[in-house]
DNA sequence: GCAGATGTTTGATGACCTCAAGTAACTCGA
DNA sequence: TCGAGTTACTTGAGGTCATCAAACATCTGC
């Protein structure tokens, strides 16, 4: 309401403000598309992140979390079929989770079915998609590394 | 790993991944600066709302969440004096939840310590903040519309 | 071989979240 | 004015997420 100046440097707080909204509304996004399946936006975000084999502690890694939580996670997604203990033929202390076919069909709808996310990026030209997928990255190391 | 152009257009999954990615790292940053007064991320989440006077009807829509998981958020930080419930004047069934000066204080650090966030968007020039603001401000409306 | 570190689970506790139900207060039309 | 329907808030039950402490098995290096 200040400046009347159409494209002037935005305050910094105001970027924040944004970029949390965006944090948000994306994150909605996200749980919505899960509970659509049945899941809530942790079960789903731990599926997004099983790729390949993955030890319970990388998981609590990843989540940024205690070991101990994802043990009740995992045990319901195994409950649904969607992801499996595997032994490590390496460790014995270690149980590898695994998604199952299922589980990955399921994460790959979640993702697909963010509607308002997937029309938002639509409204951007490939340049535009192009100069914001630069910025971001450029955010991302700082960002993640100061956590 | 498949194209090794500098600049190519980002494919659209990449870019919602890499959305994704600074958005929890975002979040992380929020809640670990709440965590600091004591708060927990959603506390501090309410707070941030708080500008004025809010009916906890309105509190829950803009959360989007039940009414009833308002009252108990509301009583926690009502009991650590950092808000107030008000007796609406125009209608008796409503109660204004108003931050006091200390619970404007604390958020107002929180934001403040915000290093994680702080530190990268300090990495853009001037130029590069205005163009993140542009494409912010562009995806924003469609993504919360369709939320 | 043994002391210490690591991976996983269990149990206790608390916050968050939803739904169903209850109470008080508002609204509007007959 | 009065009563039916709606709205605001709270309470209680039940489930998920999150932490910590403690137990247990297994690995590691000396």
């Amino acid at each position: 309401m200040s400046t009347t100046a159409p494209h002037a440097a935005p305050a910094k707080l105001q970027l924040l403000e944004l970029l949390a909204a965006i944090g948000t509304a994306q994150w909605r996004d996200f749980a919505t598309a899960a509970a659509r399946h049945g899941l809530t936006s942790t079960q789903a975000k731990v599926l997004a992140q099983l790729n390949g084999p993955l030890p319970m502690r990388g998981l609590a890694t990843l989540l940024v979390c205690d070991a101990s939580n994802v043990t009740g996670i995992v045990d319901r997604l195994e409950a649904r079929g969607l992801v499996r203990r595997e032994p490590d033929p390496a460790d014995r202390r270690v149980k590898n989770v695994v998604a199952t076919d299922e589980g990955r069909e399921v994460i790959r709808r979640v993702r697909e079915e963010m509607q308002a996310t997937h029309s938002a990026l639509d409204t951007l030209d490939e340049a535009e998609s192009t100069a914001l997928y630069g910025l971001l990255e450029r955010l991302r190391p700082t960002l993640e590394r100061r956590a």
